[in-house]
DNA sequence: ATTGCAAGCTTGCATAAAGGAAGCTAACAT
DNA sequence: ATGTTAGCTTCCTTTATGCAAGCTTGCAAT
C-alpha cells in the first residue's frame, strides 16, 4: 500500500493522516492557527525549505484547510493564507497533541503546558472547547494560547477566512 | 532547520509532532490502541513495508508509547508491542483526528463517524473523556470504539501494558 | 536612474526517507 | 526432508526533503 491511498480510504483517522501525516503540515496548522498567513511568516517561523512550504501550502488549499487570498501590500498584490473553519475545526487536534506532548514527549527537559485561555473572562480552560466559568463553548473568536516558552502574553487565535463548506477540494 | 529538531524544541507540539508527524506512526498508534500488538497484525492490518515498519516499531519503543515484550507462541519466543501509558494517553489526539476526518476530509465519498461507546453502560459518548450518562470519566479499559465500515461491533481498546511513568525514553 | 532589497515563488541538484522484493532464522506442521 | 509462518534485515529503486540559486515585481535609498 501506498500510503497516498490512506487519503480515500473509508476510515476517517486515515483519512485525515493522509492529510497531516507529513512532518510539516501540522505545524504549519499550528501557526496559521496563530496568526501566521503569509509565505514569509511561515518560512521564518518554521525554518522550512521554500519548495517544501510552497508545495505544503499548496495541498492545504487543496484540502480545504487554507485558503490563498490575493491582499494589498501598499500598491503591490501579494498572498496570503488563511485558515478556514476546516482549519479552525483542527484546534481541538493541536490542542490534544499538544497535551500529549506536554506530559510525554521528551520530559528530560523543562515543559510547559500551552494554556488556552477564554479572552472574554481570561481565565485558562480544562479542555478548550468549554469555559466552566463562563458555562459556554469557545470558539476560536475569543480563545487565546499562551505558550510560556514564547511569552506570558495570550495569542489570539486566528479565525476562519470564510465561513467554507466541509468541503474537502 | 532540519525538522527533527522539532523533537526536541521547547514547544510541546512541536516535540510530539516531532514523533508523529509522518506517514504512519498515527496509524501505528490507531492499530495499537485497537487491540494490534504483533509485527504481522501491524503489516497486514496497514500494508506497510517491513522495513518501515521494524523502523517506526523501535521508534516508538524509543519514544515510550510501546514497549517490546517477548511472549510464547507455543514453545518459540516471539515479540509484541504492547501500548503503554504514554501511548493509552494519544487516544484523545486520535479520537479528535477521527471526528475531523469524519467532518472535514474528502467528504465526497460517504463518511461515517466512529463512535466512541462507554462499555459499562454501552452508550455512544459525545466526548470520548467523559460519559454524560453515566456522570465518570472514560479510561481504555472501559472504551470501545465502533467503526461502522468495518463492523457495528464495539471493538475494545487496548490497555496499558505498564504503569509507565511519562517518561519518553 | 540605478542599485538594492523583500516577498513569494520556481528550478536544479544532493541527500534522506519510503517502498518493494528477496533472504534469513527458528520453530513448528506435513 | 519440505514447507510455512513470524519477525526481521539487506539490497535496490523511487519519492520526499533540504539547500542554494534564480526570477519577478514593486518600493526605497543613493
Amino acid at each position: 500500500m501506498n500510503s497516498a491511498d490512506l487519503a480515500s480510504g473509508p476510515c476517517p483517522l486515515g483519512r485525515a493522516a493522509g492529510i497531516f501525516g507529513d512532518r510539516w503540515t501540522l505545524l504549519i496548522m499550528r501557526n496559521a492557527t496563530l496568526g501566521a498567513t503569509r509565505f514569509e511568516q511561515f518560512r521564518t517561523g518554521l525554518g522550512i525549505a521554500d519548495n517544501i512550504l510552497s508545495n505544503r501550502l499548496g495541498k492545504l488549499v487543496d484540502a480545504g484547510v487554507l485558503t490563498k487570498e490575493p491582499y494589498e501590500d501598499g500598491n503591490r498584490i501579494r498572498s496570503h493564507y488563511r485558515i478556514t473553519q476546516a482549519g479552525v475545526a483542527l484546534r481541538p487536534v493541536l490542542e490534544a497533541l499538544a497535551a500529549w506532548g506536554h506530559t510525554y514527549a521528551n520530559p528530560a527537559e523543562p515543559t510547559i503546558a500551552v494554556r488556552i485561555v477564554h479572552l472574554p473572562c481570561g481565565l485558562p480552560t480544562a479542555d478548550g472547547s468549554y469555559c466552566d466559568v463562563c458555562d459556554t463553548g469557545i470558539t476560536n473568536e475569543d480563545a487565546a494560547w499562551v505558550m510560556p516558552w514564547v511569552s506570558e502574553e495570550p495569542i489570539p487565535l486566528a479565525t476562519a477566512a470564510v465561513t467554507a463548506a466541509p468541503d474537502g477540494n
